[in-house]
DNA sequence: ATCGGATAGTTGCATGTCCTAGTGTTTCTT
DNA sequence: AAGAAACACTAGGACATGCAACTATCCGAT
């Protein structure tokens, strides 16, 4: 994260002004916000890589393992991941690769469908689980940058996108869900 | 985009609550926040480069000719196009590069100052830079998949962010200032 | 006038992600 | 039993990012 001089006015407001400008005031809104939804992923990506370097694990396969983490047998098929994380086949194989050489998770055969082969969170994985998260929710998690309200006003609208892109087929969570006591439901 | 399967439940949705119910209260929505930041942001960027495909430029290469087109001269110097769209110097000779061969912008000597060198838009590219914004405009940017009011208050949010993370110095633009008229400055 | 630091841009290299396409195996469906 | 579908892997390419090293140039301070 180098300390690049910041600018005196925000980019996307003026980017934003000149779509305006143009004739183009029916997509200034949506040009500013996917605009901004690029450069605030790429600052909370950094945030988190920052800390997660040092475990010698992106957040790719943080990922992977937090989801071994909450998993009832601490195992899961290959393709389960893929589906629970909104990501290729091939991401999988590739970071359950890394993650294997790095003595975090084992593959295994599944015990009755020979096609598939499970991935099964380690003792060292499950450690580094639990340390890397605790960092993270000291250093990003716990202090996003955004007081709580925007935060969780985020959130709600981020669910509501990604609901109308199809991501997830349920009832949109309202903020109000957030508020639920955790009900565990496999 | 391949027609993945849908999920029945919100995944992120899912993760706050094992947060929670983990003891990790604290850092739940800031979590959920950072994860949906992810997603939201691999589904606009894929969006907006399913246009762009066939115009054969990146969404980083298409903010480097907006950038130049939006300019006085329709030239600047390669720095100051980094510090604008927040890039590494090195990402920006590599799409310079690519537009370059695309025969979509010339590197020309500045006049004065012999170090710098200026990225100028020609008149391809300037072409494909008005074709490509309504082609986006039309099919992203104006139906962004939420109400008006949820793009404005997400980029007011996501505005705050990222001036608390060092972007710009200025005063933060608030929702009220996306109303302003179009008022030009250099 | 010149020395030294800062700035500008490029290059090479490594890392990481995503995607396509093709392969082989296994399971499900009809 | 035959065909369709699902699962995982491999190879290869495109792309963005980041660091370090290097050259050239500019500019300020002595």
């Amino acid at each position: 994260m180098p300390a690049r001089d910041r600018l005196s006015l925000d980019p996307i407001a003026e980017a934003r002004r000149r779509w305006a400008g143009h004739g183009w005031e029916a997509a200034a809104d949506g040009m500013a916000a996917v605009t901004s939804l690029m450069r605030a992923q790429q600052i909370a990506l950094a945030r988190v890589e920052a800390v997660l370097r040092p475990y010698g694990v992106t957040f790719a396969r943080y990922e992977v393992l937090m989801l071994l983490f909450f998993s009832r047998a601490g195992s899961l098929p290959m393709a389960k991941i893929g589906k629970r994380l909104q990501v290729h086949p091939t991401s999988v194989t590739n970071a359950v690769d890394r993650l294997e050489s790095a003595g975090l998770v084992r593959r295994t055969p599944h015990p009755t469908d020979r096609r598939t082969t499970l991935v099964e969170l380690l003792p060292k994985g499950r450690e580094l689980a639990v340390t890397a998260t605790e960092e993270l929710n000291a250093q990003v998690f716990s202090r996003p940058g955004l007081p709580p309200d925007s935060v969780t006003a985020l959130v709600s609208i981020l669910a509501e996108m990604r609901h109308e892109a199809g991501d997830f087929s349920g009832p949109r969570p309202s903020s109000s869900d957030t508020e639920l006591p955790a009900v565990d439901h496999q």
